[in-house]
DNA sequence: ATGCATGAGGA
DNA sequence: CCTCATGCATA
C-alpha cells in the first residue's frame, strides 16, 4: 500500500544529487540566551543570557573521563557535580514531585520565575518546564536551567510554610491577535522524511528542495523539520527510550 | 506532552 | 543556512 508513498531514499537519492556533501562542521556554536520578540503589544527586554554555554562543542564529553575528572578535582575546581547527567536526572524528578506536592502547574512555575527577579531571568513557558522535567532538553540547556528552577523551588517551599494565600482573580484575557498556524505533516510524508534523515541528516539546500517537491511540502517546512530532528537527537532523553524512564543508573542518551 | 516555528548569533 | 534555546498551538 505504501510502496508508492514510501520513497526509497537510497534509490531516489541518485536522482536528487550525489551523496557527497556535509563538510561536517565541528558544531561550533555560541549560545545567546533567551528572548521573546514577536510581541506586537509590548516589548519586554531580556538583558541577560541564560545560556551557560562553554563556547563550542557539547562540553560534556571530556568531563566524564576518569583522568580528567580526577584532574579537575585535584585542581580544586568544582567537579562536574553540576554537569553530571545523573544529577540532572535526579534533580528533575525531585523538582517535579515537589512541584506537584505544592500544587503548582508547569505553567505556574514558568510565570513565577519572573517574580524571582534573578538577573537576566524572565518567565518561561509551560513547554520548557515540561521539557526540563522530562529531560527532553539538551545537556547544556538543562544545566543552565537547573539553578534557576532550584531557586524557585526553595522559595516556593519556604512560602508554603507560611501558608500564604493570595486572592487574585483577574482573568481578563487580552483581545484576540493573529493565531500562529502549525502545519501538520502527514504520516506517510513523515516516514519518508525519517528515511531521508537516516541516510543524510544534513541535506544540502538543493536536496531539501528536491525532497520538498517530491513530498509536496514547502521547502521551509522540510528544512525546519530537519533542524528540529537534529535537535531531538541531542536531547538528554531521546524520545525513544522505553527503558529506564525514571531513574536507575542513568547513563547517556547518546 | 510534543510538533512545527521563530529568532539571535555565528560562520 | 546552521545551531540552540524557547514557545505557540495542538493532539
Amino acid at each position: 500500500m505504501d510502496q508508492l508513498d514510501m520513497l526509497d531514499p537510497t534509490g531516489q537519492m541518485t536522482t536528487l544529487a550525489p551523496i557527497s556533501e556535509s563538510p561536517l562542521t565541528p558544531t561550533h556554536q555560541h549560545l545567546h540566551g533567551s528572548y521573546h520578540s514577536m510581541n506586537h503589544m509590548m516589548s519586554h527586554h531580556h538583558p541577560g543570557t541564560l545560556s551557560g554555554h562553554t563556547g563550542g562543542h557539547h562540553g560534556h564529553s571530556a568531563v566524564h573521563h576518569p583522568v580528567i575528572t580526577a584532574a579537575v578535582a585535584a585542581a580544586g575546581l568544582h567537579p562536574d557535580t553540576d554537569t553530571d547527567p545523573r544529577e540532572l536526572e535526579a534533580f528533575a524528578e525531585r523538582f517535579k514531585q515537589r512541584r506537584i506536592k505544592l500544587g503548582v502547574t508547569q505553567a505556574d512555575v514558568g510565570k513565577a520565575l519572573a517574580n524571582l527577579k534573578l538577573p537576566g531571568v524572565g518567565a518561561l513557558s509551560q513547554s520548557t518546564i515540561c521539557r526540563f522535567e522530562s529531560l527532553t532538553l539538551s545537556h547544556n540547556n538543562m544545566i543552565a536551567l537547573k539553578p534557576i528552577l532550584q531557586a524557585w523551588l526553595e522559595e516556593a517551599e519556604a512560602q508554603a510554610k507560611n501558608k500564604r494565600r493570595d486572592p487574585d482573580a483577574p482573568s481578563v484575557l487580552p483581545a484576540g491577535e493573529k493565531k500562529r498556524k502549525r502545519t501538520s505533516i502527514a504520516a506517510p510524508e513523515k516516514r519518508s522524511l525519517e528515511a531521508y534523515f537516516a541516510v543524510q541528516p544534513r541535506p544540502s539546500g538543493e536536496k531539501i528542495a528536491a525532497i520538498a517537491e517530491k513530498l509536496d511540502l514547502k521547502k521551509n517546512v522540510v528544512r525546519v523539520w530537519f533542524c528540529n530532528q537534529r535537535q531531538k537527537q541531542k536531547r538528554i532523553v531521546s524520545s525513544v527510550t522505553p527503558s529506564m524512564t525514571g531513574h536507575g543508573s542513568a547513563g547517556f542518551g547518546y
